[in-house]
DNA sequence: GAATTTTGATTAACATGTGAACTTCTTGGC
DNA sequence: GCCAAGAAGTTCACATGTTAATCAAAATTC
């Protein structure tokens, strides 16, 4: 409790980016040996666990906007990672999936992502982890006013 | 309790953008009225609280790195918020000063954003508002492993 | 005290964040 | 059925994030 905190410290929105760059900087690492973004890895996780789907949606669980994605998605798609095809119910939007290739890609490094979160977890104590997630959660819900 | 929650809302990288967006939204609304960005509002804010100082301290103050550092003192010396003078103890550091202008930035638009975070202090409770920053300190001062 | 290493800051290159304009397609209102 | 309003994606323009390379100026080493 008596380390040298910096007087940002109890600033709400600077706590958030330390925090998020403490619990990110390994997975980026991890990621970097294989060539893909942290955004990347995101759009793959929520293609591989929800499968195929249209990028409004995607945006939504990834946490991105949209012309950030249709420019990860163009990537993605040139490394072969995803395919898209055309929604035929509404011809303005697209079904995006995810290839065997993107797949293997998620397997063979969850472990090593969720074993970043475990250790944080561990570290935390697994009340005070589940208690910080249900305050950010509660934060996000916030209607202020 | 029973809102929707997307299944990522457990994944703490995620909680912590999305939290950050709800706080970020509004202000980044004020600021934007006002010309300036989140990222220069931050740098000008260390600026006018901790008094003149070196980029490499600025970076730690504000949580940015400094390559992105000097592009924002860049854009701040051109709109006269801040000036910029040579160490004379050291030739490759520079000295930060905010000017009267920007000062005059910070004072008109510090209330409305203090007020958003009040605002979202209030909503939550100050109790658990001041765990969360309690959590999000200990996470950041983590020492995995 | 010259060579090496380290540090402060910048630049480069690529990827994303962000708001606004734009295109195409669908829907509602009439 | 036409037409205006809305929705899905894309593109643009600018700002930042991120890593690596670069450069000048200390600080170390020998």
């Amino acid at each position: 409790m008596s380390t040298d905190l910096p007087l940002t410290s109890r600033s709400l929105p600077i706590a958030l980016l330390r925090a998020r760059e403490r619990v990110m900087g390994p997975i980026r690492a991890i990621l970097a040996d294989v060539g893909i973004t942290e955004q990347q890895w995101r759009v793959l996780r929520v293609l591989e666990e929800e499968g195929p789907q249209d990028p409004t949606r995607i945006a939504e669980q990834a946490c991105l906007l949209l012309p950030s994605l249709t420019r990860i998605l163009q990537k993605l798609e040139e490394k072969e990672l995803i395919t898209r095809q055309p929604d035929p119910q509404d011809r303005r939007k697209q079904i995006v999936s995810i290839t065997a290739s993107g797949t293997r890609i998620i397997r063979e490094n969850l472990g090593a992502s969720l074993a970043v979160f475990d250790a944080i977890r561990a570290n935390m104590g697994p009340d005070r982890f589940e208690t910080l997630l249900d305050l950010l959660n509660e934060l996000h819900q916030d209607k202020t006013g």
